[in-house]
DNA sequence: GGAGCGCTGTATCGTATGTTACGTATTTTG
DNA sequence: CAAAATACGTAACATACGATACAGCGCTCC
């Protein structure tokens, strides 16, 4: 079983006249950036003809240089999806049902946050806590108790935080209280809900800000977006995982709680004295 | 200091244009193959124009566009070589609030799972997942999001799913339908809810078996529970964080799921043709 | 409400890139 | 040692790719 080209390569260069083993040696010495690049460069460090690094590829089964590039690309990409880092954490002895969960989720994690600057975060956190607007906050299917679960949280720590709960035509009405100095916080993976899109884009063309939390493919919703946030999904399970977007939840919160520190710490320490 | 294209994007993705937007938030998605591909290609996933993804590319400081990729390449075969450090986002010397946030949350979740046994999870899973009785499922300010996350979950592949809600006086009325064969599933962490006791003490006393999600200090629910999840909830923000709790809820629900494959499944395919 | 600016997509163009044909060099074999 | 077969590079070719000019549109600001 051959599952990557340079198994492939290490596989047949016992076979290849001398030309074509140059270039096979070179791509495994740097793998796999020279096969990323064009055919001139790869020969010019291979020290042979373009033609020579043709023949090399069509030798490894590919119909053209393209689709040997396309192959490297696909592979380059599983690869940085399961980070290596995967084995840093020992396989957890217990093998059982559980590791293979929460190793997913870890990864998912590092993989999500590894997409997210702190800039970016900081840049939606200080859009949150700009108290100019109001914030909204709703999600789909699965995903509403997320927004539920931020929407408290924020709610102690600044006015005007409201989620949108109930019915399709409750949190229609309430796009009427909405405009440019508003954020509307959305949560929505797959698979994408359309009463969602329509929403989130009737509250764009009011020019509300939206603030995403989707999935690695994106959400139609990301259009009408002026910040997306991409958390990986999948899990060995049956439904995906909402545990990254969850941890950006988390994050943001804090975020936005230590930007309005001086505020936020009087309020809360009033809102402690009111129960 | 900006080393990175992601950074970079990161850095100037509020001053773009919405189009230009779109190519960036596409391109963070999936970082960073997308950009290795066409400009054809790229601008098809991102749903703009051509020309918006070389103005996009122009506007990162790039001449054209195999700049561009010869930069991204750069930085890919820079990361291939120390696959030690993958992280992306560098350590963020100057006090990052991200990383040292992400750091605790993912020691949490193991140190969580470290003092939670598979068998303890399958045991669990089993009770949930069996049929005979029903399932209510109630939290307290900031956890209850994740009792309907896992309500809404559970609700798929099962029947008698209840999620509680509202006012306590609400829920108190529902306890005269529980009895021995149900199961009362409770989130709570510090501070804990006085409501929340009194109800899982009058619960337990009607023999219904509680499943107890709380923090490492124990709710006091915990007397009365017949399984205890313990999550660790400390990080470095003003509040305390329930990811490892919702990632224990996310196994549980794959747990549960699995166990109910064959019925599980075709509830599911009912459900979906119901849509 | 009108004028100006900026953003975006369509259509066209030039060119760099992959591809192929062919001639020369090198090795292999009888 | 000769002759054939294979390998390799040069050079011409075609295509697909990136680049650009331009026009339409929406938005903002008088």
């Amino acid at each position: 079983m051959i599952s990557s080209i340079a198994e492939l390569i290490a596989d047949r260069i016992g076979t290849m006249p001398a030309g074509e083993r140059r270039a096979a040696q070179t791509l495994i010495a740097s793998y796999p950036m020279i096969g990323l690049k064009t055919v001139a460069e790869f020969s010019a460090a291979a020290g042979v003809s373009s033609p020579t690094i043709l023949r090399f590829v069509a030798r490894l089964g590919f119909q053209n240089y393209p689709e040997f590039q396309s192959s490297l690309q696909d592979e380059l990409a599983a690869q940085l999806q399961s980070p290596a880092i995967r084995s840093l954490n020992p396989p957890s002895p217990g093998g059982g049902t559980v590791s293979p969960m929460l190793e997913a989720t870890l990864d998912n994690m590092r993989e999500t946050f590894r997409h997210l600057s702190d800039k970016q975060l900081e840049d939606i956190a200080a859009r949150l806590a700009d108290r100019r607007g109001k914030t909204f906050l709703i999600g789909g299917r699965f995903t509403d108790p997320l927004a539920r679960y931020m929407a408290a949280h924020l709610a102690v720590v600044q006015s005007d935080v409201f989620h949108l709960a109930g019915q399709e035509s409750m949190w229609r009405d309430r796009l009427i209280d909405m405009g440019k100095r508003d954020v509307l916080v959305i949560f929505d993976i797959r698979r994408y809900q359309d009463s969602l899109v329509r929403f989130a884009e009737k509250a764009h063309q009011r020019g509300v800000q939206i603030v995403l939390f989707t999935d690695q493919w994106l959400s139609p919703i990301a259009r009408f977006a002026r910040h997306v946030i991409a958390g990986r999904t999948a899990v060995p399970s049956a439904w995906d995982s909402s545990a990254a977007l969850f941890v950006v939840a988390e994050t943001l919160i804090g975020a936005v709680t230590r930007q309005l520190e001086a505020d936020g710490a009087r309020r809360i320490r009033e809102m402690e004295s009111l129960r």
